[in-house]
DNA sequence: CTTCAGGGACCGG
DNA sequence: CCGGTCCCTGAA
């Protein structure tokens, strides 16, 4: 299946540390939710995808659908982030799904990236199905099901303290109907899961939900705020004000904002990483 | 070998 | 609100 792209780069956007429902093979990207799908950009404006899926899925999974020129100009309001927005061209914002993106982030709990996919490989193993896409094997992304079923494999997963709240989420999927109604809702109740606090729920909201105006802030987006919107939330000292205030100032995308200064502020490291090393 | 920080959340004061 | 503590890993 061939599906035209304007504006995208798949590397960017699965690399933006978004997402940790893609793997990256030699020359494409695969996922493996419920079934094993493989993505390649060929060229600058197309997409090959193979693997039992459609162009919506990957068009909804990967943001397609999100107009990215007015998003752009709609949180374009500053230096900072003008330049961040030039440093990632071709970015989208992802939608994993509740599920996969509400595991990711309680793994992502005080750890780095590298960890965190550490742990879904270890996770995947255990609890995954194999299967094989244009003869490259895969496994399956666990399910809340399988972990509520088979709780005890989980300690090979070596997840810490996060290993409750893993159990705690999957217990809550399990026996939880939730309708996707509004989103105000949906927070509301994953509040309730001990191991979702505000951090997390906003990057589900973001990456799982695809809720382009939800702000999480983490360490990086903090040092940014910090030294470039210092201004701006001078005073407020509690996360859901300086989130409050976040959006208030980059608007219904503030969730776009959010990621490019996220990247920008890890490539910044980076940089400073690498003139260490010299 | 040891030490320590790392994409936060909880709990007690 | 604030600050100690939580488990595990990889880097130093």
């Amino acid at each position: 299946m061939l599906i035209p792209v304007k504006d995208f780069s798949i590397d960017t956007t699965l690399m933006a540390g978004q997402t940790f429902a893609w793997k990256r093979l030699d020359d494409g990207w695969v996922s493996f939710i419920d079934k094993p799908i493989l993505v390649r950009q060929i060229s600058e404006n197309e997409l090959i995808v193979t693997g039992e899926t459609s162009r919506g899925e990957i068009e909804r999974r990967l943001g397609l659908k999100d107009d990215i020129e007015k998003i752009i100009s709609s949180i374009d309001k500053d230096e900072t982030i003008h330049q961040a927005i030039l440093h990632s061209p071709g970015l989208r914002i992802v939608e994993d799904g509740l599920w996969v993106s509400l595991l990711s982030f309680v793994l992502s709990i005080q750890s780095n990236i590298p960890l965190i996919k550490k742990r879904i490989e270890a996770l995947s193993s255990i609890y995954g199905r194999k299967e094989t896409i244009e003869g490259k094997e895969v496994f399956s992304f666990p399910t809340y099901s399988q972990i509520y079923e088979h709780p005890e494999l989980l300690k090979r997963a070596k997840l810490g303290f996060r290993e409750k709240f893993v159990l705690e989420a999957a217990n809550f999927l399990q026996k939880e109907e939730l309708q996707i109604e509004n989103m105000e809702k949906i927070r509301e109740k994953l509040f309730e899961i001990k191991g979702v606090g505000d951090k997390v729920l906003d990057c589900v909201m973001l990456y799982g939900m695809h809720d382009l105006s939800a702000f999480p802030i983490d360490v990086w987006i903090k040092r940014i705020l910090h030294e470039h919107y210092a201004s701006m939330i001078n005073g407020l000292k509690s996360y859901k004000d300086i989130r409050k205030r976040m959006i208030e100032y980059f608007g219904d995308y503030a969730g776009y904002a959010q990621l490019y200064l996220f990247i920008e502020a890890r490539a910044r490291r980076s940089d400073r990483m690498f003139f260490k090393k010299n």
